[in-house]
DNA sequence: TATTAGATGATAATGATTATCAATAAATAG
DNA sequence: CTATTTATTGATAATCATTATCATCTAATA
């Protein structure tokens, strides 16, 4: 069975990028980190655990490389800095976030919610699309469950 | 007739904030400016013209102050600097973007795209949504015409 | 083995944004 | 009306993420 580093190695090589040692300790974070929209500084951190002598520029280096060939996206939810999150195999376009204004968690939704929008986007528009980003601003499910708990205890 | 300014003016002053000449400007600046998705330098540069003596951080201050009372919405195409577009009223749900990973080019949709798909996930996320972000890359019409016009020359 | 191109690590440079602080302007108290 | 407090401003220093530089190292090839 072919592994999720095989394919990202067969990739850069199809883009005559090797996989050295630097580029798959970043990757190996990124593949155990799913889900957690790390920044340059926390893939950095991470991978310096397991490799201490790799630099900062490198990590930034990789995670440019990387965001160039698709295999990850980089990411941006106001904070002042970017994030970078390993794309799902195959849904480019069902991977969307929910912010919450309140406690600030990111929450990450699988699921294609655009298509019949983007077949209006292309047609109306005459816009290739090949890529999107879908996020939303409001209160999670955490927080909401919680002023339902508080508005019960004041009855 | 309430003009645009006045309305806005009220909004500060709601929040107890005053709209000082270095601020009207600074606002005046995004009215004529809209659909332009100007950067806080670009802002500053414009309001120069008017008034020489406005200083950068007051254009960063009042761009802050105006984010925050939801008047402006600041975004962040992935190039390093924050654009700040003025909402328009009472349609803050419906204004996307389109990106061209060609030209570069930013075009707007004015239009509710996400009805639906904001219904089905403050359903089956229990996601009280307050705003969103859509913005698709992709290639524009006016390269796709292009493209079109010069695959017939080919011929 | 010598040569070359690619990659790396340390660190300096850059550039956008934020913080600081003294000077002004505006609002309020006396 | 003047004194006092408070908010706002402009200049500029500081910060912080990111990028560029450059000498060194590695790996591939001649």
């Amino acid at each position: 069975m072919e592994s999720r580093i095989d394919r990202i190695k067969k990739q850069l090589h199809g883009a005559s990028y090797k996989l050295t040692p630097q580029r798959e300790a970043t990757v190996r974070v990124l593949l155990e980190n799913e889900e957690d929209h790390l920044s340059a500084e926390d893939v950095y951190l991470l991978v310096k655990e397991k490799a201490p002598e790799i630099g900062l520029a490198t990590v930034y280096r990789t995670l440019e490389l990387l965001t160039e060939l698709k295999i990850v996206d980089k990411i941006n939810f106001g904070d002042g800095v970017s994030r970078y999150d390993l794309r799902q195999e195959g849904a480019a376009h069902f991977h969307h976030h929910l912010v919450c204004i309140e406690c600030g968690a990111v929450d990450e939704i699988q699921e294609d919610l655009l298509e019949d929008v983007e077949a209006v986007v292309e047609k109306r528009w005459n816009f290739q699309i090949k890529d999107h980003r879908l996020t939303f601003h409001g209160i999670c499910w955490r927080c909401n469950e919680k002023h339902a708990a508080e508005d019960k205890n004041k009855e």
